[in-house]
DNA sequence: GCGACAG
DNA sequence: ATCTTGTCGC
């Protein structure tokens, strides 16, 4: 595993391979929900599943494994990337989307867990958070709300209101996606505050940990 | 020195 | 992340 050093090097190698655009006939039909499980002294469980246009689960994967690396504020990727992109791997269904856990660009170095995820697995993916890592103005109370989450001068993401009178969470782009589109397919995948594909990745994992 | 800090 | 059931409300 690396160093802190070597982590934060590795992210600014990679950060200039994000692209924040999508492809032209982007239209993702299978969306992939990530989420990794912890358990004791450092077990982790990697999930993953695989929603079709109805959010009807298509496909799923779990890769249990160790956590190699210690939970550090903005190097988050280099805890659950490894069990992450091993999950991805055994998919049988390929996403055409990958829904992250955390932080895309919303990072104080511009690659969090979501950018890093698809820059190595070449997919578009989304960052939804839970907590920001900066400040943000709180949006409407209703559905679909959303302030633009500002970092440095730059609109790194937006805190969406994904249901009525809910907390907000917090969407920024990962990769080959732009922040628009990343935030419509948040909205579709909601039936409660979180997205379904976190929520049943979530599921998934706490489910093999035992 | 004290508090904050994606999960 | 995790420790944790039922319960009140829409």
């Amino acid at each position: 595993m690396p160093t802190v050093e070597e982590a934060v090097a590795e992210q600014e190698r990679l950060r200039p391979l994000v692209r924040a655009v999508a492809d032209p006939d982007f239209t993702p039909r299978f969306v992939a929900g990530l989420d990794v499980a912890y358990g004791d002294d450092d077990r982790v469980v990697g999930a993953v599943v695989v929603l079709d246009a109805d959010l009807r689960t298509v496909d799923e994967a779990v890769v249990s494994g160790v956590a190699e690396f210690p939970y550090v504020s903005g190097l988050f990727a280099f805890r659950e990337l490894p069990s992450l992109l091993a999950a991805v791997k055994k998919l049988t269904v390929a996403p055409d989307l990958l829904v992250c856990d955390g932080q895309g660009v919303a990072h104080p170095r511009r690659f969090g867990l979501a950018c890093h995820l698809g820059v190595l697995a070449d997919l578009p993916s989304i960052g939804v958070a839970k907590t920001p890592m900066g400040p943000y103005d709180l949006p409407g109370t209703a559905k679909g709300s959303c302030t633009d989450l500002v970092d440095d001068g730059e609109v790194v993401g937006r805190a969406l209101r994904t249901c009525d009178d809910v907390k907000p969470v917090f969407v920024s782009v990962g990769h080959r996606i732009d922040l628009d589109r990343a935030c419509a397919e948040v909205l579709r995948l909601c039936r409660t505050r979180l997205p379904e594909t976190t929520r049943r990745a979530d599921s998934l994992g706490r489910r093999h940990l035992r």
